[in-house]
DNA sequence: TGCACACATATTGTATACAAATTTTGAGGA
DNA sequence: TCCTCAAAATTTGTATACAATATGTGTGCA
């Protein structure tokens, strides 16, 4: 059995709720948990404390953790913020951006389209909140990097499901992607402030689309429904 | 000796550091801590990572914990966010406030202004910080609120110089300040979003110039430098 | 059968002892 | 006097025991 070290369990953590591996509202056990980090309830704790901290997880008095959930009302204020975060991170990380942040960025980039193309959507949606989470390191911000966070928190989570492997029309959109994200590196290597917002609110429409299309579902069949008429069941 | 929650202690330690009781960068002892809220460290230790994650602290490997400093590259991209995040909180305030919360603005609104015109500094900065915290909320806006909520920890901390007694024209400017308040609370009960965020970017003007003056501080008379001539002293 | 209440179980919260790391101190040598 | 290095003291990190709270279960009674 692996050895973990306290950042191990936060980093873990954080990849699990990412993926959906443990899910929204997911109840929290701080015994199974320290359990399967091997390492006892204080520091494990700790990492909870933490990880509320960073919008991972809700904790309440006496009840323990809860991976944050993704209610609607939640989510429209996310539609609401996320264009005007992102832009203007990228705007700043064109000022702020260091080779070998750029470097990152485009090693980060090598990763995602490679998982993308692979259809491993765990993975793609990872390497995509890592490229994200990079130019926000460039944006040297560190109050809208508060929000960035928490908005990539929930961006990432509903991705997971744009990776899966699926219809052409969908495949292009991946690679479209792909595109945007080589594009945004060119303009914040160039230093075009005005470009990279643009880039970023385009890929940012491809994005919602998706994640609109998503959460809306396709609705069940009306006569499926009208089944309450004929029992009591729940 | 009076016995303290781990939440009171959460909440004095926030007003501790807003206050600058605690100064910026001033290194927070567990045991010295523990022994004070007389709490034992391991529940002290989970509100210090929780105050790190609100960015109050910062922490550091074996190193524990210091509270959070204000240097200047953070300092630049404080003046570059806050009109843009405070203009946005007040509009998204207009949208969605409550009565509720109105009538705690409102308390606030009160507590502020008896504080300011006492001159009571520290009490007023932190009545100012309620004051715009509950802003905050009628944004209902989880993302937003992470970088306001940084935005005003360093707000609150530079502001305390503020509401000293001093000149006559100090004085003025304080007055101005509480009738801003009076007007945003005006907007915001009328829904008027435009209008909230013209008052709320007037504000941080007033605000801002004040903080810059405070910053930059009058320079020292040359000739004291000169001093280095003279002596070795470092 | 349905409800209330007490008891049993499970889970979270806190204190304390000990381990590991860092910082301080001071003795010895160049 | 200054530097180096090792031992002591201080401080942080982790494990574990126990206390407090919440949850589940079953029995007695209407």
């Amino acid at each position: 059995m692996e050895r973990y070290t306290k950042l191990d369990c936060l980093i873990d953590l954080r990849r699990r709720i990412l993926s959906t591996e443990l899910k929204p509202g997911h109840d929290l056990d701080e015994a199974r948990l320290s359990d399967y980090y091997s390492m006892s309830r204080t520091p494990l704790r700790e990492v909870l404390q933490r990880l509320q901290g960073e919008g991972y997880v809700v904790m309440s008095e006496n009840r323990g953790a809860k991976v944050a959930s993704m209610d609607i009302e939640v989510l429209r204020t996310f539609f609401q913020t996320a264009p005007m975060v992102y832009a203007n991170i990228a705007r700043l990380a064109c000022e702020n951006r260091t080779s070998a942040q750029l470097d990152a960025l485009k090693q980060a980039q090598i990763g995602f389209a490679k998982a993308a193309k692979l259809s491993d959507a765990a993975e793609a949606a990872l390497a995509n909140h890592t490229f994200h989470a990079i130019i926000g390191d460039m944006a040297s911000n560190t109050y809208l990097l508060a929000s960035l966070a928490r908005l990539q928190i929930d961006h990432t989570r509903m991705s997971q499901t744009f990776y899966r492997p699926a219809a052409p029309a969908e495949t292009m959109l991946v690679l479209k992607a792909i595109e945007q994200h080589d594009a945004m590196i060119a303009a914040i290597e160039a230093g075009e402030g005005a470009l990279a917002i643009d880039l970023t609110l385009q890929h940012w429409d491809l994005s919602r689309d998706r994640m609109e299309r998503y959460v809306r579902a396709d609705p069940l069949p009306v006569d499926v429904i009208s089944l309450k008429d004929n029992s009591n069941a729940i």
